[in-house]
RNA sequence: GCUCCCUUCGUCUAGUGGCCCAGGACAUCGCCCUCUCACGGCGAGUACACGAGUUCGAAUCUCGUAGGGAGCGCCA
């Protein structure tokens, strides 16, 4: 049997971090076992889904690199088909037509919670057969009365429902579209779904969908209900926290395996490992060893896990992303070759891109001003004629690399008897302003050597008043 | 209210009756490395929700309690 999963948001807003995880243990697990993932647009909801919102999940989907089989499908191109279904299971004596309007169904359900009682529909209708005439019917799903479902959920076990707690849902509204529950049974069915990977809010669905494919003849799929995703403060994820588009993290500097291999190791986990690169997780992910748990979000984790991604990555991975956040921040890079150099001497003293790409700022413009905090700390009289001095020295050399560089200063310094941080920090602060960068000889070989000693030479008049 | 689900350090987790007075990781703090910031190394503190029971022995099994979550729509 091949393996078929589905991934079927609804687009009525971005995709969420939530859904994107869904969407990943979808993936891992059609692709650990050669299988089909099937991507399902949810549309039935006319009033809130929007194209945007299909175009966001689209992208963020993309984004993150989890591709799709088959589909995109859907939900109201195949209204048809849904129409037929329903048409068959009142044929079959499975559903039937409800006369009752929204404020009858109201006041049942006042009725019921002022008793205390589980708020549901009545069966009224259930074994009429006369009709209402002027009045549009719902169709409803005759649920058994009695007897219990099983589901057995690969992640949560066995979990039995009985009948008497379910009512007759309905699966066709007065103007003849089908509802959700209903709709998500045929596709499944139709599409042939093997391993049905969602959201554990939808557990207590589970059972009236297994009813109605049983009612269809048809055999259940393999459920697995995920726990869900919480905010980093342990609520419900929120627009106030968390809450945002996949699309946000890339925004954020963040690397798409970085946010997946973090995903993962939400309610997942294999020995003591952190780092997974796509491949590993493919290779080692098994749906049947995730946690029943819900778990909380932190941003912490991911960006010590972006961070870990980008050490790891080949200079040329990060490149093309760097020159990206550099672009937003207004700078135009010019050579591959420097942004891999910069890739090189900052991605480990930044968690993300977007991070290292404001900390390379001074690789392209040259400071306007100086910390003065620092230049009172760093800049004595006499340092400040050793930096004219080394500035001198420097001007002659000719093998401009980051070994020449930090031979000539440091030998520079020990001559002097200082330490090599005693002239560092001042030339620092010249080339970049401020008292953080890379390795001083990393960063004036990166520089270049004209702006290097452009840098300098204006620092040294501006210090010397 | 009813039904269902969940419960190990602040957070993500390991653990499937003895290897656990509970291991790893992030975060925090301290030390080391060091030209800054980092990276890296070393170390510290911090957890089995609670209560009964089963057992020679329980984080692990059972029951109850508490807390959290989800569902109960002509939403998905």
């Amino acid at each position: 049997m091949t393996v078929r999963t589905r991934f079927a948001p609804s687009p009525t807003g971005f995709l969420h971090i939530g859904g994107l995880r869904t969407a990943l243990f979808c993936w891992l697990y059609a692709r650990r076992h050669a299988g089909h993932m099937v991507l399902r647009i949810e549309d039935t909801d006319l009033e809130r889904s929007t194209p945007e919102a299909i175009q966001q999940i689209l992208d963020g989907l993309e984004w993150a690199g989890l591709d799709h089989d088959e589909g995109p499908f859907f939900q109201t191109k195949r209204f048809d088909r849904y129409r037929d279904v329903i048409a068959e299971l009142i044929e079959t004596g499975h559903a039937y037509r409800c006369y009752c309007s929204k404020e009858e169904l109201e006041q049942l359900r006042a009725q019921q919670t002022a008793r205390g009682e589980k708020p549901r529909y009545d069966g009224r209708w259930r074994e009429r057969t006369d009709s209402l005439p002027g009045v549009a019917p719902v169709v409803r799903f005759k649920n058994p009365l009695s007897g219990e479902v099983v589901v057995d959920d690969v992640v949560h076990g066995r979990v039995v429902f009985q009948n008497s707690e379910l009512d007759d849902l309905i699966i066709a509204r007065s103007d003849g579209t089908p509802t959700y529950n209903f709709c998500v049974v045929v596709d499944d069915m139709d599409m042939e779904i093997t391993h049905v990977i969602r959201g554990d809010d939808h557990l207590n669905n589970t059972p009236r969908q297994l009813n109605m494919l049983l009612a269809l003849g048809k055999k259940p799929p393999v459920y697995a209900h995920l726990p869900m995703i919480l905010g980093p403060d342990g609520a419900k994820l929120s627009k106030r926290h968390g809450a945002v588009s996949v699309l946000q993290y890339r925004d954020e500097g963040f690397l798409p395996e970085a946010v997946l291999n973090y995903l993962v190791r939400l309610g997942w986990s294999h020995g003591d490992q952190e780092y997974f690169s796509i491949e590993e997780m493919v290779r080692l992910f098994d749906i049947a060893d995730v946690n029943k748990s819900a778990s909380a979000f932190d941003v912490g984790k991911l960006a010590w896990l972006n961070q870990q991604h980008m050490m790891r990555a080949p200079a040329s991975r990060l490149v093309p992303v760097l020159r990206w956040h550099l672009e937003h921040e207004g700078i135009q890079a010019t050579s591959d070759d420097q942004l891999e150099q910069i890739v090189v001497s900052q991605r480990e003293r930044a968690k993300t891109l977007l991070e290292m790409a404001v900390n390379s700022r001074f690789f392209f413009i040259a400071p306007t001003s100086y910390d003065e905090k620092a230049v009172r700390k760093h800049v004595t009289a006499d340092v400040w004629a050793w930096v004219g001095e080394v500035s001198k020295e420097l001007s002659q050399l000719a093998d401009w690399s980051a070994p020449a560089i930090h031979a000539l200063i440091s030998g520079f310094a020990a001559a002097k008897g200082a330490s090599l941080g005693k002239l560092a920090q001042p030339i620092r602060l010249a080339v970049c302003g401020g008292t953080v960068s890379p390795p001083i000889d990393a960063t004036l070989a990166i520089l270049g050597k004209d702006e290097a000693l452009a840098r300098l030479a204006k620092a040294l008049a501006a210090w010397s008043a």
